[in-house]
DNA sequence: CCACTATTGAAAATAAACTGCATTTAACGG
DNA sequence: CCGTTAAATGCAGTTTATTTTCAATAGTGG
């Protein structure tokens, strides 16, 4: 799923809920992100400031927490200690992440056989699923060397 | 895996860490926890008070994320805004979440397929897993209802 | 174009988690 | 056992991420 200005209006439009500026160019941003790439909100206010777009912190929060419920972002969390967003990519694209507790390194892995299983489950309880992750814990290679 | 106060010691030392009795009060609280129950750091404390233990939170702190780092503890993010911890079991018991983005509910599921599926990517890349964790967030039926 | 109400930004408020430091205590060697 | 050494604890204070309050602004649907 792949929004345009128009289609994103309608969707929010349709929960009751407005367009604006800042949300549509938040929805930019994300969309025109290199695939994988996640921002923290901080990150994000950055990344706007640099492209000439003000917006303030508390906007950015709200507007993440808002398309992560609308299924549009993923809320990652990793081992940071702070969310991170990204868009929420269908099938082909869509990917999971091997984080390293001493080093913090991310590596991101597809998988269709969780899709299945994801399928499986939801339907069982009845959900409509927005998003599935699986993220695998671990000591990567120069964690296990290192000391700390 | 499951500690008794002597191999938990023994673990501890072998990393040159030492052996306390609110580490050991901490390992016997998340094994005897019922299968499937998480605290949040909080409640850990509310939960050892009870039972006649008075651990300040900082201890507290400190030892989940050191359990979390020695693979003895999983630390779960859901949806609540905090972490929370629960005993990182060995495979037939493993299990995973399903969360609603409305209730917050959270059902619980197990899967071989999954663990297989971690093993190989983990193998991949050279890393020793510590835990993995699939989450599923979605709408539940009762959500899907609700106006909110 | 109007009225209504959602949204924004700034500042203040929260809440979870972490840290510095003085004190206590486990581990290890003799 | 005992003493030494460094790790761990508890307290208080702090940091950091995130949320909320509120007045001003601006989409929307009629």
């Amino acid at each position: 799923m792949v929004y345009t200005e128009e289609s994103f209006k309608a969707e929010l439009n349709s929960r009751g809920w407005r367009a604006t500026p800042q949300r549509e160019v938040i929805l930019q941003t994300f969309q025109n992100l290199p695939e994988g790439k996640h921002l923290s909100a901080e990150e994000l206010r950055d990344h706007l400031k640099e492209m000439g777009h003000d917006i303030s912190l508390s906007t950015i929060y709200r507007t993440v927490k808002l398309m992560a419920r609308m299924g549009i972002l993923r809320e990652l969390e990793l081992t940071e200690g702070h969310k991170h967003y990204e868009i929420n990519q269908p099938s082909p694209h869509h990917h999971h992440h091997l984080v390293c507790v001493k080093t913090n390194q991310v590596i991101e892995f597809k998988s269709n056989a969780i899709l299945g299983i994801t399928q499986k489950v939801a339907e069982k309880y009845g959900y409509k699923v927005l998003d599935c992750q699986l993220t695998i814990i671990g000591v990567s290679p120069e964690g296990q060397r290192s000391i700390i």
